[in-house]
DNA sequence: TGTACATCAGTGAACGCGCGTTCACTGATGTAC
DNA sequence: TGTACATCAGTGAACGCGCGTTCACTGATGTAC
């Protein structure tokens, strides 16, 4: 019956996860600390270092429990959708600007961590990330069916990239006050643009 | 004849901001350090504090620097660009693409300065980000002649945002090998379609 | 021009502290018989 | 089931170090007369 200290090591990982995510969300990255991560969980400095090889480790964790959320919210979005393919785009869009919005610090975190340089992506990023592509490749490739594989993954990208380029700046001087309604004017405005069938080069 | 010192004073300032520019640019800005800066510049760590109130005063002027320059890479790119407003719009993206990616850990730290919270940009980057909105408002405005004020801002931004996003996802992974061709054929297949004129609702 | 004094740029060793990580110890859990 | 022993999760004080910033001191520059 070697499963009770399994089953304690689990709920202590689930639980700094859990704890560090809530802090992360409250305070940003940057503010995180080992400390007052053990304190909240209820547990040693020392435990942290049993469970994850370091903050770092466990910051990834938090991460890709994040993505994993961003990518539910964006097929919930997309399942709730009228069924025209340029209106897929913009739900999932503005999903996407919601989430941003209503998890800033957790997805801020997404992109602050600095993986050692010359290092690639994790996996699981690469996996989340192509799960997200394959949300906007599929009513892109109704919008434009004469699109090869390269040029809908290019189109995709370039999509993928402007409302994330939006939603960042945006939010970034979200102080200064750019009213939410504005930022989804700005993402349908360029979506209903870029899907105005014409030449793609 | 007070000058000498005042003019001493003026050209530690240059220098420590010369340098401050060179190992940033190389090693980016989370590897700046006061001892390296002032070994570099040539003087002592404490006349750092008689210059600048703090390191970031000091990565501050760096990042203002930073930014002239870009507004001017954007400029001289107009200059020498063909009448046509989506010309102009194309030239002056890949422009702002060729600056970033020769100058990628400069132009990061233009957007990593943590500012504290709740303090809005500082008055050099309102005034500069101003100016590279007029850049792209002024040829937006003749391909769409009948937007009024705050749609023609919001159009600027929107298209701002977008090729920002392109350039930063793509520089981002630049390790995976994103080629720089591929990035301008994004830019421009984006800029192309956001311009061709529609219902811009 | 020369001398005495005041100022303040420039110095760099030392301060201070934040914080990730370790490690010798303990006690609960699991195993062998 | 009971007992002796082994393992290893869990502990938290202590380590170690990186690094921004200060501050008592010095010497060059500038001023007054």
């Amino acid at each position: 019956m070697t499963g009770k200290v399994q089953e304690r090591r689990r709920a202590l990982r689930e639980n700094l996860i859990a704890h560090a995510e809530r802090r992360i969300a409250a305070d940003g990255l940057s503010s995180l600390r080992a400390r007052d991560l053990a304190q909240d969980a209820g547990c040693a400095v020392g435990a942290i270092y049993n469970v994850f090889g370091d903050l770092t480790d466990l910051v990834l964790s938090v991460n890709a429990r994040t993505f994993d959320k961003l990518g539910a919210t964006v097929s919930e979005a997309l399942a709730g959708a009228p069924t025209d393919a340029v209106e897929q785009l913009v739900v999932m869009s503005q999903a996407y600007h919601r989430f941003a919005a209503e998890n800033h610090n957790l997805w801020r975190a997404m992109f602050d961590v600095d993986r050692p340089a010359g290092e690639s992506a994790p996996d699981w990023y690469l996996r989340e990330m192509g799960r997200l592509m394959a949300y906007i490749a599929a009513p892109l490739s109704v919008i434009f069916p004469d699109l090869d594989e390269s040029d809908l993954a290019l189109m995709t990208r370039a999509l993928f990239s402007s409302v994330h380029g939006i939603v960042l700046l945006a939010l970034d001087e979200a102080a200064s006050g750019v009213p939410t309604a504005e930022i989804d004017r700005m993402i349908s405005l360029v979506l209903r643009q870029l899907t105005a069938s014409r030449q793609i080069s």
